[in-house]
DNA sequence: CGATAGGTACGATCAATCTCGTACCTGCTG
DNA sequence: CAGCAGGTACGAGATTGATCGTACCTATCG
């Protein structure tokens, strides 16, 4: 079951999900550049300037951690995401490296 | 350039496309179940039963086609797929696994 | 030849989702 | 306190995608 904030916990980050929300160019963006980062590292949403609206980042956010590849903790007034690297190795090894590798678009 | 029937060269197999495909429930089954037979095995469409028309069967396999996961070569009367195992685990290493690994629904 | 089976093409429908504007909440900061 | 910046919630518009029925093509089989 998901915890208050909407994050599956290991054993409940499902494929199908995890593909979709990687489907998403925007999406794999935000995910390779946390995974360019050193681990444990978090981000504001703003702080990867997507070409869209406040509220179309919040929706992509939303797909990713709902989906388990980002935790997103409050800090204060704003949201600090991270990839949750361990955890998605640990369900599909490799996926990262995968989507780490693409080439900007 | 994608050939005369819709398949893209080892080089133009892209992750976006490959993701949006797998993200379909019914085409990571093909997947599986292709990624279960010995390597360069061919099947009908047909032969996976999937509880859908014949049309969206055909809308399906044109996605696997076009996104570059399936090889579909015409023999007489049908069409037989079969996946592009090599190509795929040349662009994208693991991925075929991540797949196969998942368990049917 | 006629019937049937495997597939495709086209158009329609319905659901999902990407996108946005607006309104709103919450902490900072002057 | 007033303003602003980071985010979210909600509802709307537009686009994509999954699904289907029908019509059609081609090969095999009786």
């Amino acid at each position: 079951m998901p915890d208050d904030e909407g994050h599956p916990s290991v054993e409940e980050i499902e494929l199908g999900p995890v593909l979709s929300a990687l489907a998403d160019p925007l999406r794999r963006r935000v995910v390779r550049e946390l995974a360019a980062e050193p681990d444990g590292a978090a981000r504001t949403c703003s702080s990867f300037g997507l070409p869209v609206s406040k509220a179309t980042v919040t929706h992509h956010f939303r797909a990713l951690r709902e989906a388990g590849l980002i935790r997103q903790v409050d800090r204060g007034n704003s949201r600090m995401a991270s990839l949750r690297r361990a955890d998605i190795e640990q369900r599909f090894p490799g996926l990262l490296d995968i989507v780490a590798a693409e080439p900007e678009e």
